[in-house]
DNA sequence: AATGAATGAGCGTTCATTCAT
DNA sequence: TATGAATGAACGCTCATTCAT
């Protein structure tokens, strides 16, 4: 039983050393032998944890994927008012900006391979994006899940922008100005239900 | 008499018809039989036109980053408000989503293999981008680059989240809310410098 | 536990094994499957004892360079006579006249590649020409350089002759030519510089 | 009629210029486009002429093979000695050495290749070696066959010494050693049969 | 006669994977 | 468990050859 542990420790060790390797020369280009040699190891002792280059994918996709928020959003959390809240998911962002384009590069791969894993895709990624969403929500203090998604497209956005080389984006700015135009826009169009979320009540004081 | 071929145009040719075989399997992952065979000759054939895979799949990028964006701009002319020209915009986003997709499958992994290329990215890119950030600007009818990279962000997100297959997102519902945000937004924030805009006076209408 | 091989010493195998197969078809002509084929291995396992086509050429070419001579020499000793000296030698000659023909199909083949290689050729065939010279110096107990160089340009020539298919020539014959030729030519030119070699008493007696 | 005429006649226009080609590279290295291109002329032209590079390439052995050696035999008459004849072999050696080093590459790499075509190289290299023979035994001024085979071998070893980059060799000093050998063994080994050659009249001149 | 575009078998080489130790 | 030698299919690319013009 100690040996079935420590035999699935070490692979999850293997995988998380596997995101910057798969990150920066992509699925199709990096080869098995540059992975052990990134992780060192021998190629044997590769594939003793992972049946496949494939599958050794696939679980790092999945790894990343279920990797816990709770962490992350506890960051975010203190704000007390909405741009206060967006200046933070500001300095996140910068703060993380190089997790943020290798998992992108990483899952934009993945989405790429979508022959018999469409299943898992839908299934893995799914559940992820709505985890984002939700979280998203959560910092914004409403349910709207267009205005949700609205966010989540502008935070996808910010990264994909730095990934493909535009330094001229700062993410404190862009954040502070999406904090700008969600106060000037939110009191106008929410449909206050009920009793009022601790961040609309930040708002108003 | 050598047999009638127009070099140069056969291989724009080519280069066109490598857009989607490109997107679909990315640059590691294709081969260069693939794309012999999905361009309708052969390997040989291939190479008389382009000297390597490389070259290929550089010609490609540089070439959709030059593409016109006259005829894309055309299409998101005659709105009179901004919320007229937020809508166009999501209707022209979705009648292309399945280019911009694959734009940014190719694009992306064109700037995972930034070795050497790192020049041309720096050239065409940023080019493209100020291109791209240039149209947001003449759409939205201002100066102000941080919004335009505002929007700029959030439809490349848009796009992003449409790529790895959330299929929640409604590009004409989320380009409304944006057009309603900036509609709130703009006039309290905005410094009008001297003549009014065309959009300016429609949205005062 | 890894497989256990001399690494260095299979690769010295595989060398051996090569000089054949070069000297069949030359370099241009052979194909490394073919090579590969001929040693009895794959041609992954070429690939992991050579790094290239060219290197496993460079290092048969380096290799034969350095073949020790002694034995060979060995062979030639005991001579008490010029004459008899040059008997041997024609015996030699016709025991090893297939390795010969092999040895300079290589040879010609390796200077016809003298791209980048000028160096090694160089450095490792002058270096081993010198040896035969000296050689030669030593079998026929003399110092003149002219007349080395003239014994060696006439043994190349004998199985320059063979290599192409001329089997009218007789080695034993040949070189007892040259043996008569000797004798009654150093008497008379020879300057005996002190004390007389072995060579030359057993001329005289 | 003369069209035939034309064509053959820039049949061997190219056929000539196909010999430092052939020289440099080897048969299994070079390329028919590298030749082509050598010729100035396109490949469909290069196939128009000769049906194969195999072909080609037999048809320049068999054209070197067969050139005429009297305009460079008569560049040795003349000489009233042996050792004077030797001075002018030395000579003329020298004035052609790069033609027959490419001569040698291209014989070698020809033999090299001695599946279907041993019968083609019996035939004709045979007959080449004969006249080559024929050619040394008029210069001596002897019939004695063991001995012309000898002055070829010589010759064709200096020429290879030369080929592989021994440039310690002097062709002017070896054969007019070559000369002092022969001058001091012909007088006691040769039966003179009958009349007096011209050339051992000369001798006792 | 002459061109050079087109072909596809085959080249040198790589790489995911297996296996003996 | 761990190694790295071994495999051979498949990669990027080349080349002798053919063919439409």
């Amino acid at each position: 039983m100690p040996k079935i542990v420590d035999h699935e420790q070490y692979r999850k060790e293997l995988l998380d050393k596997c995101f910057d390797l798969f990150a920066q020369k992509g699925y199709g280009s990096i080869t098995m032998r540059q992975i052990a040699e990134g992780l060192g190891v021998s190629t044997g002792t590769l594939y003793h944890y992972f049946p496949s280059k494939q599958a050794l994918f696939e679980q790092l996709a999945q790894e990343i994927c279920e990797q816990d928020l709770s962490t992350a959003l506890a960051e975010l959390e203190g704000a007390q008012t909405l741009q206060e809240s967006m200046e933070a998911l500001g300095r996140y962002l910068v703060r993380n900006e190089d997790y943020f384009i290798k998992w992108t590069y990483i899952w934009i791969d993945f989405c790429q391979h979508k022959d018999s894993k469409e299943m898992l895709k839908k299934s893995v990624f799914k559940q992820t994006n709505q985890r984002y969403q939700k979280a998203i929500s959560d910092l914004l203090g409403i349910q709207d899940s267009v205005l949700a998604s609205f966010v989540l497209s502008f935070v996808d956005g910010l990264i994909l922008e730095k990934l493909w080389g535009n330094d001229t984006i700062d993410f404190i700015e862009q954040c502070a100005l999406l904090g700008k135009m969600l106060t000037v826009y939110l009191p106008q169009h929410t449909v206050v239900s009920g009793s009022k979320t601790a961040f609309m009540s930040g708002l108003e004081s």
